[in-house]
DNA sequence: CATGAATGAGAGTTCATTCAT
DNA sequence: TATGAATGAACTCTCATTCAT
């Protein structure tokens, strides 16, 4: 009536929830890095040291599994506005800023996929990118026209949005970065 | 009272091939627009009207046929460059451009995911894209250049990327317009 | 001035037991009848509100649990040959009876299927079948027979259990009654 | 961009369409009467000789499968009620044919069970159950009734799903034939 | 004693690719 | 030369079962 499969890998059972939910978000930013957000999710289980059912017990939904990778660092990445608001002259901050979103963005490969992909399960994560990541970037776009700069009227998201396309690609960061330059100078003009 | 030869197409081998070759490009072109370019291979050769064999006859690796579909395409776009060169002044000319080609990206989903793959199949399509479309918008700039607008240094082929890279996410065909025409903004600035 | 004795219940590690005991034989009965003797294990422990662990700390084997599920009501449905008896004559009580038996049979999806499977778990239950209903059965029976009715003779298992056949189909109760009193119109031709 | 899996296992290869549509029926049928309908894909294709493909293409949804199987010896049982009733009396041929319905039952586990899932999927073939095998089980009711049989009113589509309920049990064909003669006692009570 | 996290076998399904006809 | 049947690897997901806490 049943499979009784006999078990021969003891492993860690049960060690701790939180430190195998950790490693599984870290497994999957790796991996997601390297092969994009469709990569199997076997090879993130494996990457993770964990079995596959842990996987699904904690991320459901594969868009569960890219969300918390992103919302992570997406965190991260706000914070850094209000620090380098707080270092920086206003239009300095702004571009530090941006590149440093840039870097966010670099590994996460098909986020932006994922956000326009339609999916349902993707509006937490659009959420979350329009709660957080654009008003801080807003934040700085104000702070720097209060300063006196010339910036073109811009819809916060749709520019970020613009940025991420430019550092999906596989093209390598420099020229990323020199797009990216070029996007911020258009800003400007 | 003698036979009547029979004038019906006899030498119809090569008509046929070439049909074919006709239908696959197209049906791919269509498929590659509404699904991207990792559209299983079976529903571009019913498209078609074509067996899968007769497909892989033609196209034996999967980037034979991006690259086709694709070349078509930029040899089309490449000669609009000529077009809009002789019918407009040069800085006008280099606007019109720029958003023509952001119409041939536009349905390429995947298009500089591949070329930037680093798969070697899709390097005689990098290099048309260099050897074509690169040097196509360089005359462009060029002539804008001699027509005395100041226009900053950039490397052709990076700023196609680029463009490239803000079309292909799903967002809308507008906020790409929008981010292109700032950073052709930047361009100038 | 002394810490009055605290009276409250210190000896309820049995009574826990005897409570989680009744919970997941109560909820693995409505499972069975809702999904089928085959419903995913821990859907029964959820409904019990209790650990898988627990669930298989009692119940060992899947079988373990059906056969209390059916044990329990089968007990019920024993007790009520006597009632039925004694409250009515003897052909009446048979047929009575009998549908009895067929409501007892209705919610057991599978369990004709778990009786015959071979498997050797299932002997048990399928004993307390032969030495529990079919002698309640057989009872009834005779009685009838006794006071002059006419009745085929019949193996009591073999009849009850192609009563329980005529049951566990998602036919319809009203289908499975019709039929039953077939069954008995031609016991008695 | 793809898996380019290097095959190993050359054998049939397009042998004949024709012969690998039965091999599957014939496998599946029985297949099915081992481990009912519920049994693995992958071990029909196998006992089949066939990959899992092939099967999916032949039969998309196990549903197709089933029908393909039940339909086939349906057609066999249907015919074979015109053969009795020319070869023995009415009422004698409506008995035989009953019996020859239940061997074709026998070894279909799981059929009622599908045929009454509420699955649309298997809508065709209950409609094939209700246009021919009740229609003919109707014929040989009817012949029977007009040689002046005294026989209940029955619907037959309810008695032969009756038939077949007491026919799935693995309880063996012995059981099943006395019950069944139970139940035409019954019809005739 | 109870819990429920972890495990991994196994089932379903898709699709690139080959090759007999 | 064209066809499309066949193949099977690879992927997703479920669930029985164990065992650290």
């Amino acid at each position: 009536m049943s499979t009784p499969p006999d078990t021969r890998a003891p492993r860690t059972r049960r060690a701790d929830a939180r430190q195998n939910l950790d490693a599984l978000v870290e497994a999957a930013k790796a991996v997601f890095a390297e092969s994009g957000v469709d990569a199997p999710i076997r090879s993130i289980a494996e990457r993770a040291g964990v079995g596959v059912g842990t996987l699904y017990r904690h991320f459901p939904q594969r868009s569960d599994l890219i969300s918390a990778v992103f919302r992570r660092e997406m965190d991260a990445c706000v914070d850094a506005a209000d620090e380098l608001a707080a270092a920086h002259p206003p239009g300095e901050a702004l571009d530090l800023w941006v590149l440093r979103y840039t870097e966010f963005v670099a590994t996460k490969r098909g986020l932006s996929a994922a956000l326009h992909s339609g999916d349902p399960a993707y509006e937490p994560l659009a959420g979350y990118f329009s709660t957080r990541l654009a008003p801080a970037f807003s934040n700085l776009l104000e702070a720097a026209r209060a300063a006196g700069e010339r910036i073109a009227p811009v819809d916060p998201e749709e520019f970020l949005g613009a940025v991420a396309d430019l550092c999906h690609s596989r093209a390598g960061t420099d020229r990323a970065e020199r797009m990216v330059r070029l996007l911020l100078a258009g800003l400007r003009a």
